[in-house]
DNA sequence: CGCCATTTTGAAGGTTTTCAATGTCAGTGG
DNA sequence: CCACTGACATTGAAAACCTTCAAAATGGCG
C-alpha cells in the first residue's frame, strides 16, 4: 500500500530531495519546491564506511558530490608521500570536479558516510535551465576559496599554538553552521588528520593540546571529545 | 573625424574589450563577438602606479576587477601585522568579490597596472542574461581553488628549497600561459615579497635563490632577472 | 581483562628564524 | 666624474621552534 502512494501520486510523492534534512546547507537550497523533483532525479545517493576511498586524485573526474551525512576528508600526496589534507568537509559540503580531468585531490570517508551523487554532465545540463543554482555554485566556490585563502594565512604564518587553536574553533563554527551544538564537540578525525590538515606533526599537535589543557582553556572529555572552557581565550591564542 | 566614427557608426566602432589584447586569457573570452560592445559599457579601465591599494581588507566590496596590464598582489594581514601573500595576479586574472561583504584580502599593484572595474550588480544582471560568463565564472573560481590547494600544499609541507624551486616555475608556467617568454622570466616582487608569499623569511628565501645560482640551476641576469639553466633539475628540486 | 591502536611525554637534533653586518646598485649632488 | 645616500639583497652566527626518534600511557573493544 506505502508503496503504492510513493511510486506513482504526483501530489503525495515526496522527492528524497524533498525530505532532505540538511538541504537548507546544500547549494541545492536556492531550488524552489516544484523543482526537487526533477533534481532528485540528476543524483543518486551512495553509502561508504569509515576510510573508505571515494576518489583518487589521479582518476579521471566523472562525478559531483554532496555530503548529506559524515565526514571526508580530501588531501593531496607528494610523491615522496608526505600528504597534505586540504579540508575536512561537513553535511552540505560540496566537492568533486565540474570539468572532465583529473581531480584535484583524493577524497576519503571519516566514520558513516552518506553522499549524493552528480554526474558532472547531467548537473552541467541542468545548470543551463536554472540559473540560480549556477549562480549559488559560484558563491559557494567563492566562499571555498575564501576560506582556502585563510588556510594560507594558517599554513604560511601561523605558529603551532595558533594552528591548532584556530583548528579547534573552526571545527565549532563550523558545527553551529550545521546546527549542531558548538561545544562539546567531537573531533572525528586523528591527531594523524589534524596534524597532516595544520602542517604540523602529531606530536606537536598532542604537545599543543596538552598546553591548552594546562592552561584550562579547553577539557577533554576523552581524546575525541573537547569541551571548550574559555573560547575567549582560544580566541585570543590564534591571533 | 575619427572620434565620430568612434562615437556612432554601429558596423565601425571598435568597443574597448574589441581591441582588447588579453581577452583571450580572459573570463570574457567566453562571449561571442557581437555581445562585447555591451559587455564594454558594464566596465571602466582604471589605471594603477607602482604601490598603490586597490582595496582593503576592511573595506566594504563592490567591485570586481579584471587585470588588462602588469601585476598585482592580494594579501591579508594579521593583527599583530604579519602579513601573507595570499597570489600574484597576472593579466587575465579576476580578482574581487560577488557579494556584498568585506573583501577577502587586500589588493596592492605592482608595477603600473591598469584594470577593468566592474561593479557588482552589473555584472551580476549581466550574468543574468549570459549563462556562458556565469559558467566560464564558476570554472575560473573553480580553478583558482585548485591553486589554492597546491598552495596548501606549498606551505603546510615544502621545505624552504622546495618552495622557492616551485615559485621559480611558477612563474615561469604563468608566463608561459599569458604568451610570454618563459625563460629569462623577470620578477617583478621583492625578496620580502616572495618570502610573505612562500611563508618564509626573506633571508632563507635569499639563501635558496644562491644555493640554486651556486648549483648551476638558476642564473641571475640581475637581482630581479632570473635564468633558467637547467629546468629539469629545478622541477625534481620541487618534489 | 588484556590486547592493540592511538595518544602522550621525553630528549636530541635540524631547519628556519632572528639579529646583525656587509654588499650591491641606481639615483643624486658636489 | 666620483663620492654619497638609501633601498634592497646577501651573508654570517646564534637561537628558537618544530621535528625526529623513542618510550610510556591511555582508552576502546573483543
Amino acid at each position: 500500500m506505502e508503496n503504492v502512494l510513493i511510486s506513482d501520486s504526483n501530489s503525495l510523492e515526496k522527492s528524497r530531495c524533498a525530505i532532505c534534512k540538511i538541504r537548507s546547507y546544500s547549494f541545492c537550497r536556492c531550488l524552489p519546491e516544484e523543482r526537487l523533483k526533477d533534481f532528485a532525479k540528476i543524483s543518486e545517493e551512495k553509502e561508504f564506511e569509515d576510510k573508505k576511498t571515494i576518489f583518487l586524485q589521479q582518476d579521471q573526474s566523472k562525478n559531483l558530490y554532496n555530503i548529506t551525512k559524515g565526514n571526508v576528508k580530501i588531501y593531496r600526496l607528494l610523491s615522496d608521500g608526505r600528504i597534505q589534507i586540504i579540508g575536512f568537509l561537513y553535511p552540505g559540503d560540496f566537492f568533486g570536479s565540474y570539468k572532465k580531468e583529473k581531480y584535484n585531490y583524493s577524497a576519503e570517508s571519516i566514520g558513516d558516510l552518506r553522499l549524493c551523487v552528480f554526474d558532472q554532465k547531467s548537473l552541467d545540463d541542468y545548470l543551463e535551465k536554472n540559473m540560480n543554482l549556477a549562480k549559488e555554485l559560484l558563491h559557494m566556490t567563492s566562499h571555498e576559496l575564501t576560506l582556502a585563502q585563510d588556510r594560507m594565512m594558517v599554513l604560511g604564518k601561523m605558529n603551532a599554538s595558533e594552528r591548532v587553536a584556530k583548528f579547534i574553533l573552526n571545527i565549532s563554527d563550523q558545527r553551529l553552521r550545521i546546527g549542531w551544538q558548538n561545544n562539546p564537540i567531537s573531533i572525528p578525525m586523528t591527531r594523524q588528520d589534524i596534524a597532516d590538515y595544520l602542517g604540523l606533526t602529531l606530536e606537536t599537535v598532542s604537545r599543543e593540546f596538552t598546553k591548552l589543557k594546562t592552561a584550562n582553556t579547553i577539557k577533554f572529555l576523552n581524546p575525541k571529545q573537547i569541551y571548550i572552557a574559555d573560547r575567549d581565550k582560544l580566541s585570543s591564542a590564534c591571533n
